[in-house]
RNA sequence: CGGGGUGUAGCGCAGUCUGGCUAGCGCACCUGGUUUGGGACCAGGGGGUCGAAGGUUCGAAUCCUUUCACCCCGACCA
């Protein structure tokens, strides 16, 4: 049996395994802070991209960036009921304001605060109370911002990535003078989120609508893509609230129409966040380490000199920074290619693991004996094994090589989706669905079944105990006459139900 | 907040039950050598107040008391 890069498989403890790739491929890992992780470069890169991508988006539809503050003064998110509902419990607070010297050489906080700040778990609240001062007229509408910051939710278990203390995101938020208006926003940012996942992330998603439940404290609609992982759960990727007037009303929001009538604007925020490089990890990466999308790879061709004396290594490098000229000449997707050489002083194959385990799409590995032939060796993250090929030939390729890689993934991802979705329509078949074979140590299993039902506190009853969950009612979905699978009752909606991260 | 567990070198661990030589092992790191189309081998070396405080003892990583931190399982979740 091949040894592989990562130590346990998939198969084996996928949950151990996810940590391993991060740490195999120096992209993050846990900081001495409870909770929060320490993103590192190889990490940080993959994010900046993803920033890139959706931030030329954003501003092609028509949003501009702006920056609020991370502390919120409490009274600010007590306004809308819900919303405090659901985010009181999870804020970080900060009731003080100095430090002093304490009895035992320690320091205390001295000055308490006369109301306390918390940490924004998002944004919504500050952001109302100056679109409030912003909006006057229609003319002030819409009003499209987007802020780019880092948010803190106090939750109980975290996880790299997926799930930390603190983690970065977008959020975007706007004011419109009409429902319809917001509400085509909303639309609009869900397909750009799910245009970016699927053709930058080579991730396919689901576009839907979000159960009462699942929804965002405040939110009159809350859509969603969510993707299904390689353990078969879901992970929400992103998500686009149709606000209504609940913070309008709330905070005061108002303008004056044409005919000089006051009305509360209608509003929306949409967002995603570091989770989304997860998303991508749990996607595409196989038991050698991480598998990275060309458009996002932070390095998308890596060169290996190989050589055994001082003339060979000169004559290697040589060749090799002329190869990575040339590379840099190409360009993908209006960009040139990412290229480097690795000249560090380490063995072949521990080189090449190195790279492997980070996921550059292309290596390119070059001696003495390409050098005379005017060749390269060309190892794919998506193939198993290198082939040679001719110089020439490689550079005329390179573009649609990186689109074949990319491609593929998508590809790849769509296939293991459909394979494991399932039409279900009884509840038996379904607690046989999520019903692991082994239950000591449950299997991969399950994956998204598509079921008729009624979105109904019995409904959510009966899921609680399988611990799956209604992931949304897509939106591509037509009404077919039907009957609720968990409740007998006769209906037209369907939903996705996974087990979710 | 409930239930379980762990703190010994950068990482992973043994040693603790039954107190006793200079606190060990693997990986990683450094040096030298042999290697080199593929995660090398040999030799040498650096690195620890054994989570913290107090106690018992001739003697504590080991026993007792207190305390802190972290991890896993549940409830909460982008």
């Amino acid at each position: 049996m091949a040894k592989t890069g990562i130590t346990p498989t998939r198969a084996d403890d996928y949950p151990e395994w996810y940590q391993q790739v991060i740490k195999a491929a120096d992209m993050a890992e846990n900081s001495p802070v409870r909770g929060c992780m320490v993103i590192k470069p190889w990490g940080y890169g993959i994010w900046e991209n993803m920033q890139a991508g959706l931030d030329k988006m954003f501003k092609e539809t028509g949003h501009e960036n702006a920056y609020f503050p991370l502390f919120i003064p409490i009274s600010f998110l007590e306004k809308e009921a819900q919303h405090v509902e659901g985010f009181a419990k999870e804020c970080a607070v900060v009731t003080h304001h100095r430090l002093e010297p304490g009895p035992d050489g320690g320091l205390i906080p001295a000055g308490p605060l006369d109301e306390p700040l918390i940490v924004r778990p998002t944004s919504e609240t500050i952001i109302g109370v100056m679109f409030a001062k912003w909006i006057q007229s229609y003319r002030d509408l819409p009003l499209k911002i987007n802020q780019w910051a880092n948010v803190v939710r106090w939750e109980l278990r975290t996880r790299l990535f997926l799930r930390t203390t603190e983690f970065l995101w977008q959020e975007g938020h706007t004011a419109h003078a009409t429902a319809e208006e917001a509400q085509a926003e909303t639309h609009l940012m869900l397909d750009v989120y799910a245009d970016f996942i699927e053709n930058q992330m080579a991730v396919p998603v689901i576009r839907g609508e979000k159960t009462a439940g699942e929804r965002f404290p405040g939110a009159d609609k809350t859509l969603s893509v969510e993707a299904m992982m390689q353990d078969r759960k879901a992970l929400q990727a992103g998500t686009s609230h149709f606000l209504g007037q609940n913070f309008s009303r709330a905070q005061e929001i108002k303008f004056q129409d044409k005919n000089g009538t006051e009305s509360f604007v209608w509003t929306t925020s949409w967002g995603a966040s570091t989770r989304l490089v997860g998303a991508l990890i749990m996607t595409h990466s196989d038991d050698d380490g991480l598998v990275l999308p060309p458009r996002l790879a932070p390095q998308q061709v890596v060169i290996l000199p190989i050589f055994r004396n001082d003339q060979e290594e000169a004559q290697v490098l040589e060749y090799c920074q002329s190869l990575k000229q040339e590379i840099m000449q190409v360009r993908y997707h209006e960009q040139p290619v990412r290229v480097m050489i690795d000249q560090r002083d380490l063995r072949g194959g521990e080189k090449k693991w190195f790279h492997i385990k980070r996921g550059v799409p292309i290596r390119i590995e070059v001696g003495p004996r390409d050098i005379e032939s005017k060749s390269v060796f060309v190892g794919r993250r998506d193939q198993p094994k290198s082939v040679g090929s001719g110089r020439a030939e490689f550079m005329a390729g390179l573009p649609q090589m990186l689109s074949d890689i990319q491609n593929g993934l998508l590809e790849r991802a769509r296939q293991m989706r459909e394979q494991h979705t399932r039409v279900i329509t009884t509840l038996e078949e379904f607690t046989a669905f999520f019903t692991p074979q082994n239950l000591d140590r449950p299997e991969i299993h399950g994956g998204f079944a598509h079921c008729h039902f009624v979105d109904c506190p019995e409904t959510d009853e009966i899921l609680k105990p399988l611990k799956v969950t209604p992931r949304c009612i897509p939106l591509e979905d037509e009404k077919i006459p039907g009957h609720c699978i968990f409740t007998g009752r006769p209906t037209v909606t369907r939903g996705i139900f996974a087990k979710s991260y």
